[in-house]
Formats: structure tokens, sequence, C-alpha cells
DNA sequence: TAATTTGCCTAACAAACGTTAGGCAAAACT
DNA sequence: AGTTTTGCCTAACGTTTGTTAGGCAAATTA
């Protein structure tokens, strides 16, 4: 019946709480709420978890170290600054698009973390953001992107990119990956001396 | 003392309320916290306003109402689409830059006005987009613009320009005029036709 | 088979929530 | 001058919040 028969009562929590988390917002979200998905009493969740914040703490730091990993890898393997931001934006929109309710808590949802918390999880982020940064500087090494303000087109691409949460439908006309390319295209060719094309 | 002193206490509510709203969201805001902002108790509130979703809607058609303001005019003034996105880009970060808390509750606590409202305020905000979507089909049947899937495109242009209020600090080095410029050459850059340039 | 662990239950807790009722002093009007 | 309005107060309301305590049946382990 359940389609989750087969996974830990832990995970089903974190997946019926990101997706209300998404829709009602953490502080929205009463685990009530998220007992009520699951047809047990919130108390019994306590049997599972320690308390509501490990989930969001749970959600947001699993999210961002997905997304670091795949930044570190498209680092590591060697292309010039156009591959490296290729890959960078299209496992970016792959991540978001094929989990939105932790993305969107991710995005979201971290300031409601307590304060520690919330600080670590600002360096993780910016962390994050510090890679697309070494890729635009790449770039503009390489002679192929413009000489831009680093800080401000990395947030600028990270806005383009994270909006994506919002709309994306996976039963929509478009693919994650035709998305990812999409994108590419449209920030690329902003991106790129118009001499170099 | 205070500087507020010469505009009215529902006035004074509403900018307060504005901030906490954006810095802890609706939900985590209480009235309590509203009132304590104030130094007055959470029950004088409701000598000024009749609930605390009349602050939330208000915040939140008021600046729905600016913006399709500034949308119409642009539309209302001839001008091709290079210059009417242009002006768009413009007014709508001058917008967003000018009034940061208002601008964060208006594109991010809308989701928790009630339902019927919620509709209305969908609306008016898919008003708003059309006059992007608008915009991008006038450059395309002036063929400036490359044809590419309106809905697509405005919602991407659209999300370049919200995450300003994310990380724009009014004392930073950059003004919002610059910062319109910057992401119309952005954005345009991307839209134009290689051979109109 | 006996012992332990798991996963849920009911009941309750203190705290925080939005909001109402009623009162009272100062300010504004007539 | 007397009357009304304004803007706050205290006190309290019913509800909802996250969480704990303690128990109990079923599943697991020894």
């Amino acid at each position: 019946m359940n389609i989750d028969t087969n996974i830990s009562r832990k995970e089903q929590i974190f997946n019926v709480s990101s997706r209300l988390f998404k829709d009602k917002g953490y502080m929205g979200t009463s685990m009530r709420d998220i007992a009520g998905e699951l047809d047990i009493e919130a108390a019994s969740l306590y049997s599972h978890i320690k308390s509501k914040e490990e989930i969001l703490e749970g959600i947001c730091f699993t999210k961002a170290d997905e997304l670091i990993k795949a930044m570190d890898e498209v680092n590591d393997i060697y292309f010039n600054a156009e591959e490296k931001l290729r890959m960078a934006v299209k496992s970016h929109v792959k991540i978001l698009c094929g989990d939105l309710n932790n993305s969107s808590v991710f995005l979201h949802e971290w300031r409601h973390l307590d304060k520690p918390r919330k600080e670590e999880f600002k360096l993780l982020r910016n962390r994050y953001e510090g890679g697309f940064r070494k890729i635009l500087q790449d770039g503009e090494d390489e002679n192929i992107f413009e000489a831009v303000d680093k800080k401000f087109a990395s947030l600028t691409i990270l806005s383009t990119l994270n909006w994506i949460t919002e709309w994306y439908k996976p039963d929509g006309p478009m693919t994650p990956e035709e998305i990812g390319e999409n994108l590419c295209n449209f920030i690329l060719t902003g991106l790129k001396k118009k001499s170099s094309i």
C-alpha cells in the first residue's frame, strides 16, 4: 500500500517533514502535522528523533554537503572555465530538481536553525558560493569571461538557478537537463566576451 | 528621540512588522514581538489593526500594486522592447532596493495569506509577470530578442532580480541604479541576437 | 523459551499563541 | 464647559506549540 514501506521510519519522517516545510514553512509546520501524515501521534516521533530542529538540521546540512561535494568534483576534474561553469550549473540544477522539497528547505528555511548551527550553515553556503567565484576567476584568467565583480556575479547566477524550485514541476515539459542547458546558455552568452564567440 | 515620531502608530506597526517578518518570517513573528519593538503591550496593537493577517495583507498587496503600477507606466510610454525591458528591470530593482523589508515580505511571506487572499495575490503577481512576458514577445516581434519560451525566460529574469533582497545592503558599494544597470546588461547580452549587436 | 528492544500509545506539561473585554487617563472636539 | 474619542493598560480566554513520562504489545534477540 505505502510505497515508503521499505524505508525506515526516520527516513519517512524526514521525507514528510521536508514536504511540509516546503509547503507551509518550518514555523508553519507542527510536530502534530508531521505525525498526522504518518498516522501516528506527535509524541511517537520522539522514538526516532531528538527534536524538531534535528529534522531541519538534517535536511539543510545534508543538502549543503551534497552540493559542496558536487562542486568539489567539478573543480577536481580539469576542464576549462566554461566547461567548469557548465558542469557546475548543470549539477546544481540536477540536484535541486531531483529533490525539490529538501532543496526548497535548504534554500529558505535554514534561517530557523538555532544560532550556532546557523552560523555553521552560512559558512558551508559561502564555501559553495566560493566554488562559483573561483570558476569565474578562472574564466577571467583564461580570458574567456568578462571581468565582473565575482561576488555580484556568482550571486546573480545562483539566484537564477535557485528560483527553479519555485516553479519546476517534474511532470512539466522540460527535463532538468534541458533546464540546465538553457540556463547555461542564458548565463554564458552574457558572460562570454563577444570576440571569443 | 524616535525618528518615527511624526508618522502614525499604524504606520509604525507596519514598518516594524515588515522588518520582523523579513528577519524571522511571518510565522516566526508574534504579536508580542511586534508590540515589544514599540514598547507597548500586544493587546494594544488591536486599537490600530484588526488582525495579524491584516498586516501581512497590507504589505503584500501594497507592494504588488506598486510594482504593477510601475510596469503599466513602462508599457504605456512607447519605447522599443529593449528600452522597455531596461526600464522594467530598473524600476523593479529600484522598488525592491528602496524598501527591502516590505519587498522581502512581498516575495516570500505571501503564502501565509489565507486562502482567498492568497489566490487574489497570485493573480496580481501573474499579471505583473505578464508584463515581462509581453515585453519579451514585443522584442521577438521586433526581431531583437531571441525566440525563447516566455514563461521560462520571464521567471528566470525575475529570479535574477528578486534575489537582490537577500544580499543587497543600502550601505554597500553599489547603488540600486548601478545594480539595475549591471543586471540589465547581464540579461540583455544573453537575450539579444548576436547579429543585432 | 526468556529477555530485551522497538515503536507506538495516552496523558499531561509549561509555554507561547492570537485575540477579546473592560477600564481609565489624556487628548480632541463641540 | 462638557462630551467624545483615542490609545494605551491589565487580565484573561481558549487553542496550539514542542516535548516528556510512563506504559504496553509486538517484534527481535539470546
